[in-house]
Order: C-alpha cells, then sequence, then structure tokens
DNA sequence: TAATCAAATGGACAATCGTCCATTTATACC
DNA sequence: GGTATAAATGGACGATTGTCCATTTGATTA
C-alpha cells in the first residue's frame, strides 16, 4: 500500500486535473488561468510548478487525461460487444453518441483543445479522438461485411470508415452548437439509417441486424 | 465617391479584422493579443479602441467577417447551379470541400472560434455553419427528391438534412486534424457514396445524376 | 494658404499573467 | 518523541495583457 504521502501527492495531482477541465469546459481555454485552476482545485499557487513545470504541462496532461477517459469508456463498451462486425459497429456508434462520452462537459472540453490543436503539436497529438485503433476496429469491421457481401469495390469498407467517423464527428460539433435541442435518438437514427442505406441486410433504421441475412 | 478621409477609415478597419483572422489562423486565439494584432496590421495601438470599442469587439466581428465570407462563397456558386434538386445538393457539397471555402487558413479559424463559442454567446451565433439558411436549402431539395420519390418515411428527407450535413462537418475537421494527408476527391466521394446509397436513382458516386431515372 | 476637425498615434496605466523560491507543514523513519 | 525530508504554501517578481487619452497628423473646407 502506499503511504499517505504519496498518495495524497497523487490526489493532488489529479485534483490539478479535474480543475483545469473543469474550467476549460466552464469558461474556455483562454480564460483558464493559474488563479482559476488553484482555485478550483483549493490547492496553493506553487502545485502547477512543483507537479507539472508549468501551467502549459499541466494543460496537455489535462487534455491527454481526457482523452484517455474518452477511449477508456469506448473500450469498455466494446468490451460487452459480440463478435459480428455489425454488432462491434452498433456498439462503437451507441457508444460514441452515449451519455458517458457525449455530455456537455466533454464536448466543451474537446472542442476547446481542438481549437488550439493547429497551434500546439503536444496538443493535436491526443486531439484526434478517432485515432488509429479506433480507425481500425471499425475499418476492419466494414472489410468483414464487404468481404461477406461480396463487394468488388475495393474502396466500399474505407469510405464507409472515413464516412461513419466523420458522421459521428458532424454529431458532436451538432450537439456542441445546439445542445437544448441535440437529440440523442434522432442522431443514432440518422446514422443507423446511412449504415442501413450502405448494407441493407446487416444494419436497419434502429440498429444492427444480429443475424446478418446471407 | 468617398472621401479619402472615410476610405482610409475603411482600409484600417478591414485591416485590423483581417490581421486578427490571420493571427488566429496561424497562432491561436490565446496568442492573438493586441500586441500582435497592430503588429500585423502595420497601425497603432489606439486604433482598435477606435475603431471596435476594444479587442473583444474586433474579435467577435473577425469572427463575422470570416462567417461572412463562407455564406458568400457558397452562395456563389448556388447561383450557378440548376434547378433540380440533386444538382443544387451537388452544388453544396462542391461547394462546402472545394478549396475556396475548405482550406487551412478557413478551418484553422473556423475550430478556434468554435473552440470558444460555448463561452462566448456573440461567437456561439455566427459559428454555427450550417445555419438556418443553408439547413433549409438543403431540406428542400431532400423533401422534393422524397415526394418524387413517393417516399412513405416522412422523416427521410430531414435526416437525409441532418446527416449530409454533419457528414460534412467531419470532413472539415478530418481537414483540421490531418491536413496533410486530407484528400478532397476522397471526402466527396464519400459524400456522394452516402447519397447514392440512400438515393440511388439521383445521385451516383460521382456526383448528381441530372436525369433522375423516373 | 489658413483654419478646422476627424483620424491616427503611442505611451501611461492598472490589472493580470505564469514562474519560482524561501519558508512552513506534516508524514515517515530512527 | 525527535529527526529527516518530501510535499505544500503563498507571496515576490518581471513580463505582458487590454484600455484609454493627451497629443500629433493630415485631409477637408473656408
Amino acid at each position: 500500500m502506499a503511504g499517505k504521502r504519496e498518495q495524497n501527492r497523487e490526489q493532488n495531482r489529479l485534483a490539478l486535473i479535474e480543475a483545469v477541465l473543469d474550467s476549460v469546459a466552464e469558461k474556455g481555454i483562454s480564460e483558464t488561468s493559474v488563479s482559476e485552476i488553484i482555485q478550483r482545485a483549493g490547492l496553493s499557487r506553487g502545485m502547477i510548478h512543483l507537479h507539472f513545470g508549468g501551467k502549459d504541462n499541466l494543460v496537455q496532461a489535462a487534455g491527454h487525461h481526457s482523452s484517455q477517459e474518452y477511449y477508456d469508456g469506448l473500450e469498455d463498451l466494446l468490451a460487452q460487444a459480440g463478435d459480428s462486425p455489425q454488432e462491434r459497429i452498433e456498439m462503437i456508434v451507441r457508444g460514441d453518441l452515449g451519455e458517458r462520452v457525449l455530455n456537455q462537459r466533454n464536448v466543451s472540453i474537446w472542442y476547446a483543445f481542438r481549437g488550439e490543436a493547429r497551434n500546439r503539436s503536444a496538443i493535436a497529438a491526443f486531439s484526434d479522438t478517432r485515432d488509429a485503433r479506433l480507425r481500425n476496429m471499425v475499418l476492419s469491421a466494414f472489410t468483414r461485411i464487404a468481404r461477406d457481401m461480396n463487394m468488388t469495390d475495393a474502396e466500399a469498407a474505407r469510405d464507409a470508415t472515413h464516412g461513419l467517423l466523420a458522421l459521428l464527428e458532424g454529431m458532436w460539433t451538432d450537439y456542441l452548437l445546439h445542445p437544448d435541442r441535440f437529440d440523442r435518438d434522432e442522431a443514432m437514427r440518422i446514422t443507423f439509417r446511412f449504415l442501413a442505406a450502405m448494407f441493407p441486410s446487416y444494419f436497419t433504421l434502429k440498429g444492427a441486424v444480429v443475424q446478418p441475412q446471407t
């Protein structure tokens, strides 16, 4: 067991990160100052330099932390998914549009970092949600479906992957700009409509067809 | 003709706005200070207060200006489009993904403002690209197609509108995060694949079918 | 040309920024 | 319980922020 010293230390480190994320979500990056952060964390001014060596490093760590939480949530869900490609894709869609990851706090944080991504390469690195891992999971599922359908179009699976991820991105933007009128069920329906149009015997308006018609 | 005085005045006003946009595109919002702006514009410190009453108002005006340019570009293109709904939709897609509006500078600016939108209502107001005007243009086109197809699904046109705009949003995000590997033709192909899947006799992989098969 | 006045200048100003370190606090070890 | 030491404190510091206004510039009008 970790000593109380180290335990407190880690706890304070985390408190600083959470304070940054709270502030970014509520006030935006430009208003997230050192004073704002330490006030929210209830800690002293010097802690940022002590734990992270400076404000920039702390903000970067907070971004990384938030990104990690997104993937953790998604992978938890995926662990529950079945083996069929359509089930896996459905899980990703439901996960990406579900309350656990798509909520006001996360969206605010996400787009705040995105806005700075272009100019801070360290931020850009983790800001790419749909990173290689997620992209490959979706791609392999679509590839299996395309093969199963005897599709001749070699680009179909790749395009479907790219398209689905872009569509989900767009839904997030919609939530960002209209959190009040955003309709989670509608977003899911639209996404499945897109999938059902491209792969009719694998998806329906309500989700995946668990037993594909062969 | 306007006097040289007023002419200079307007010219300086514009120079300030362009300086803000250049700085936001290159360095981001957080590094766009008064000093940065006036240096780029080659004007004196007091000009911001004189013309806009303060930095915040100037930044807001710059955002509004950028947004206006986006719509102007899109409407120019739309004026050249034919009357058929599929032609109008194709024009919107080609416009939104074309070089004139989708380029590094615009994407940087766009997302920089988006990142602050949640916390600055004035910015949120113009930050919503796909505003009512654009949305209605797309919706009316899809409604005509749905009627033409005798679609029974009342939500189909609305969902297609929402989905297409979300998909285009996602393509912009892709460009933001991977400007080097982004492929404009691929983005168009994917978009038309989505349209072709939902409305097979109106769109193909390469774009709209001008004469719909009835 | 001289007078007029809007436009533009650039520095003074207080406020706030992030950094850093001398000091204090509290845990861990002897 | 006393000592060692890592963790935490909070204020000093120079740099930079945005605002504002007394002054200068230069186009316009008499």
